[in-house]
Order: C-alpha cells, then sequence, then structure tokens
DNA sequence: AAAAATCCCTAGTAAAAAACTAGGGATTAA
DNA sequence: TTAATCCCTAGTTTTTTACTAGGGATTTTT
C-alpha cells in the first residue's frame, strides 16, 4: 500500500508550481532544486503532467511551467491518477475495471479493497493545490 | 497505491478460516483450493500470520489451521498490518516511524499522506472476519 | 549571429521487490 | 508404519522502481 515515488515526487513539485503560481512559467530546475529532487527524473514526471494538460510548459531562457488551471482546480486527486495511475489498492477495483476475475460479483475481499479505494479517493478529491498552500500560510502565521 | 498478493492473497485465506470456523482446523491445501491461491506461497503468508498470532496451526494428519481469536474479534487491519508492514502510503507518516526526513515538521504533502492513511486506517479496523462472512450470507440471501 | 537557458525525448541500467517454486525435515493421527 | 499435515529456508524469475545519460529543439539574451 505505498505511492511510488513518482506521485510523492510529482506532488511536491505540482504544490512547489502552486506555491509560486503566477504570470511567470517556473524553471524545473528551481523546482528541482527547492524541493530537493532529481532534476533529470523530475523532468519525466512533468512530461506526464504536462501530457495530461494539468501544467504548460514554456520553452527556451526564461522558460517553464506553469500549472494549466488556477490551484483551486487542481486536486491532489487529480495529480496522482496521472502518475499512478487509477487509485485502487487492487486491479479489480480500478473504476476502469475491465478484467474477468471470475469472482468479480460476490467476491466479498473485493468489497473491502472497494471500501477503501472509496475512502482514498473522497480524501484525495477533496484536497486541492490551494487548499495546501493555505496551510503551508497557516503554519507560517502559527510560528510567528 | 498498489496492495502486494500478500495482503490480498492473506485475507482470502483468513476470510476462508473464518467462513469455516469451528473446533477442526482447516488443512492449508483446502483454504489454497478453495481460493484458488498456491499452496506453497500462501505457506509462506501463513507462517508469518501464525507468528503474529493471528492463527493457530495443528500439525499431522487431520491437522490445518485455525483462528487464534473469534472472526468478530480480528480485522482485516490487523491481517493487513501483519502481511503489509504498517498501513502508511510513505514511510514518513507510518506511526512508528523514526526517520531524519528535514523538513518533517512542516511538508505540506506529507499532511496529505498522513490523511490518507487515517482513512485507509478507519476502514480496514472497521471491518472484521465476521463482518466479510455476514455481508457473504446477506449475498447469499438475496440471490435465492 | 552566437551563446545560454530552457524544454523535449528516449534508451539504458542498476537495484530492489514481488511472487513464487522446490524440496527436505518434523510431527501426529489412523 | 504410512499418510497427512505443518515447518523452514534457499533459490529463481519476473517485474517494477528509480533513476542516469545524453542528444535534440526552441527561445531569449547578448
Amino acid at each position: 500500500m505505498k505511492l511510488s515515488t513518482k506521485g510523492h515526487y510529482g506532488l511536491k513539485a505540482m504544490y512547489d508550481l502552486a506555491l509560486h503560481y503566477g504570470n511567470d512559467p517556473i524553471p524545473l530546475k528551481t523546482v528541482a532544486e527547492r524541493q530537493r529532487l532529481s532534476e533529470n527524473y523530475l523532468e519525466q514526471l512533468i512530461a506526464t503532467l504536462r501530457r495530461a494538460g494539468l501544467v504548460k510548459s514554456v520553452r527556451g531562457a526564461q522558460g517553464g511551467y506553469i500549472l494549466a488551471r488556477s490551484p483551486e482546480d487542481i486536486t491532489v486527486g487529480d495529480v496522482i491518477r496521472v502518475l499512478e495511475g487509477p487509485i485502487a489498492p487492487l486491479e479489480c477495483v480500478s473504476e476502469e475495471y475491465l478484467g474477468d476475475c471470475d469472482q468479480f460479483h460476490y467476491c466479498i475481499s473485493r468489497n473491502v479493497w472497494t471500501k477503501v479505494r472509496d475512502s482514498i479517493v473522497e480524501v484525495l478529491d477533496s484536497i486541492s493545490l490551494a487548499d495546501m498552500c493555505r496551510e503551508a500560510e497557516e503554519i507560517k502565521q502559527s510560528r510567528k
């Protein structure tokens, strides 16, 4: 039940873009440094996010990446689905399952994992990047 | 965010033992056949469950395995923790974390994963093997 | 025009984990 | 004594993970 580094690092990167959201694109190098991630590896992750339409890129000097939508309109669930695939502890409980498990219709353990999936989905879809930024801000304030 | 076959198969085996819970131990071969699992592999999983005190074994002919406690008193969470380790999408949100992530105290993405963990834990700890058996019974009834 | 800063793409790789398989030993009931 | 079990551990294959490497394309700056 572990998240891979794709989801882990990818969310950090998206959070970083959200924290610095504005008119200017942010070079990946900067994100990688701030979040302490390998730039080359992050490049692969952000390519996936770009193809999925969650970030836009600007090429050339002074280029970089920028969120395709407002941080308010991107949820953690959006990011994780793109990087980790369908949210589901088992394949047979993914929303897009077309499989052929012959116990599909009465598998009791499957029902358990469906409930787990639903509870994960509810959490991930309820948190936006903007929520994360606000939380960071609150922590910052409470330390003053 | 995938469960491994350990948790998957292990839960099926425990559910099978719960369905047939009584005075007699159940040979692993029977469980493996009913749940369509490799007996050799299942042996390794049940050894882990036995060492953790969730099942008892009876050796020799007519031997087998039996739940160490009533199905009412064993939750899915118990089984999964034994087979998959601490429930946590990331190491740093496991209950036993002693690590040294320097962002530990203010990491926002960590807060997200803590919420996910809590929601998974709540589901897994709220379902007992007996609940699973009851659900199976209901499905059976509703088909008549 | 040249140089520098970026994004873009793909192939390769090393390490780890997952998912078993295999087989022999110990114990106990029939 | 035999057969049915559990018990244990070593080995293997496959898959996944988590990168690294490097060259090309595009755009801004000098």
